[in-house]
DNA sequence: TGATGTGATCTTGTATACAATCTATCGCCG
DNA sequence: CGGCGATAGATTGTATACAAGATCACATCA
C-alpha cells in the first residue's frame, strides 16, 4: 500500500504480488473466476499488465489459466495438498541436512535469535505473531543450506502452502508442538547432525496421518460454512 | 512444426515452447539479449504474445527479465549449476523412494520396456537415441512415484538441466555407466527397496566430485571456442 | 586526452482497438 | 414440457499506437 516507489518495480510485478496475496490469504476463494476487466478496473490499470500478472501466477501454479476460459483459482484437492506437503517435507529436510553441515556461526546465531523470538510469541500466546516469526525461522534454515536454488524453491512452495500452514495453527496446541520441534531442529543443526536435522524437519511438516487429516477436516469445516472461509483465513 | 492444430493451443504457449527449445538446445547462448521485436518478426506475430512467452520463461527461471532492460539468458555459474544438480539429485531420489513403494505392475512393465529400449540404443552405440530414451526412462520413474506434484517439479527441473545433461554424454563412456546405473535403479524399485532406489538415483545424477568437474571442464572448453557451442549442443 | 553531461534513438511498458471464440439466453421443435 | 440449436452478448487473445525510461554517441570542458 505504501506509495514510496523509490525503485520503479514493474507494474505487473506489483500486481502479481497483490493478487497473489489475495489468493493466499483467501480473499479470492478456490473456484473463483478472475475477470481481467474487473481486476484492471479495481487496480486502475489496463488489461495488459493484469494479463501479465496472471500469466506469472499461472506459471507458479497459483491459478489455472485455460485458453479462452479465463483464470480460475484451482480447488486444491486433499490429494494434491498431500502431494505438495510431501514435497515440502523433503525440501525442508534437505535444507536441514545441508544446513547442519554448512551453517556459519553468525547464521546459527541468527537462527537461534529467530527461535528465541518464536519463544516470546509462544509464551505470550500470540499465534499470529508466532506464525510470522515461524516464517522467519524457516527462512533462516533455507539460507543456511547454502544452496541458493534450493532456498528459492523451498521459499516458493512455502508461500504456496501458506494458507494451509496458517490453518493448521487452529488445531489444538499446534503452536506448542511446533515450538518443541523447532528446538529439536536447532539442536540437530547446531550439533552438525545432518540426518537428525533432516528427520526433525521432515517430521515438522504436517503430513503424518493424524495431522494431515486434522488439516483436511478443518478445511472441510470452513468450506461447509460457505463464504466465511476468507475471513477465517485472514 | 506439425500444423495439425486440432486443439487451439494458446499462441504464447507455442512461442514459449519454441523459445525454450532454442535456449535449451543452445541456439540462443547465455548472455544473449532477446529482442522482443526481433522475436516477434521472426515468428510472424506481434510483440504481445512474445512478451507473454518471455514472462512465462522468466517465471520458470530460464531467462532473466529485468525492468526496462529486456530479457537476457543468464550465464549459469558453475556454483549455480551445482546447486541445481544437487536439488535434482534429491528430487530423483525422492521419486525413486516413492516409486519403490507405490509402482503398479503395469508401470513396472513400462519402466522395464523403457530400459530395454535404452539397451538397444546403447548396443547400437547411438548416444542421441540413448539420450532421448533416457528422458523417457526418467519420466516413467516420476510417474511411478504417484505424486503428481513431485513429478511436475522433477520434470521441470529436468528440462532446465537438459543442455548440461546432454553435454555430459560427451564424457568418455558415460552412456555405458548410465546404462549400468539404470539397471541398479530398476532392480531396487522392482524389489520394493525404497532406500536403495533413492541412493541409486541420487548417485545417477552427476554431482559427485569428478563427474561434475568433468562437466564444468567440458563446458569451459565449449565456451573457449566461442560460438560453436550451439552446434556442439545440438 | 579523458571524463562528464546532454541529446537522439531505440526499447520496453501500458493503453486501446479489434478479432476470434466461448457462454448463455431465448426460441423452436419433438 | 423438455431438449436442442441459433444468435447476441461478453470475454479472451492479438495487434497497434503511444508514453516513458535506458542506452549510446557526441560534444564540451577540465
Amino acid at each position: 500500500m505504501s506509495k514510496s516507489e523509490v525503485r520503479p518495480l514493474r507494474r505487473s510485478q506489483q500486481l502479481r504480488e497483490q493478487i497473489e496475496e489475495r489468493i493466499v490469504t483467501g480473499v479470492y476463494q478456490p473456484g473463483t473466476r478472475l475477470d481481467e476487466q474487473d481486476l484492471a478496473a479495481s487496480f486502475g490499470v489496463s488489461r495488459t499488465p493484469v494479463r501479465e500478472a496472471l500469466i506469472q501466477l499461472a506459471a507458479g501454479g497459483l491459478i489455472d489459466l485455460r485458453p479462452r476460459r479465463g483464470a480460475i483459482i484451482p480447488e486444491t484437492s486433499a490429494e494434491r495438498l498431500y502431494e505438495m506437503f510431501e514435497v515440502m517435507a523433503e525440501l525442508e529436510a534437505m535444507c536441514g541436512r545441508l544446513a547442519a553441515r554448512r551453517i556459519r556461526p553468525d547464521e546459527l546465531e541468527r537462527l537461534q535469535a529467530a527461535h528465541r523470538a518464536c519463544a516470546a510469541a509462544h509464551d505470550a500466546g500470540d499465534p499470529d505473531r508466532y506464525y510470522l516469526l515461524n516464517e522467519a525461522f524457516h527462512e533462516h534454515v533455507y539460507t543456511a543450506s547454502h544452496n541458493g536454488f534450493l532456498g528459492e524453491q523451498a521459499a516458493a512452495l512455502h508461500l504456496r502452502l501458506r494458507p494451509y500452514r496458517r490453518l493448521q495453527l487452529r488445531v489444538r496446541d499446534r503452536m506448542g508442538a511446533s515450538f518443541q520441534e523447532h528446538m529439536e531442529i536447532i539442536e540437530a543443526i547446531a550439533a552438525g547432525d545432518g540426518e537428525r536435522a533432516a528427520a526433525a524437519l521432515r517430521a515438522h511438516i504436517v503430513i503424518q496421518g493424524e495431522r494431515f487429516t486434522d488439516l483436511v477436516a478443518t478445511l472441510r469445516q470452513l468450506n461447509a460454512q460457505d463464504k466465511p472461509a476468507a475471513a477465517a483465513l485472514r
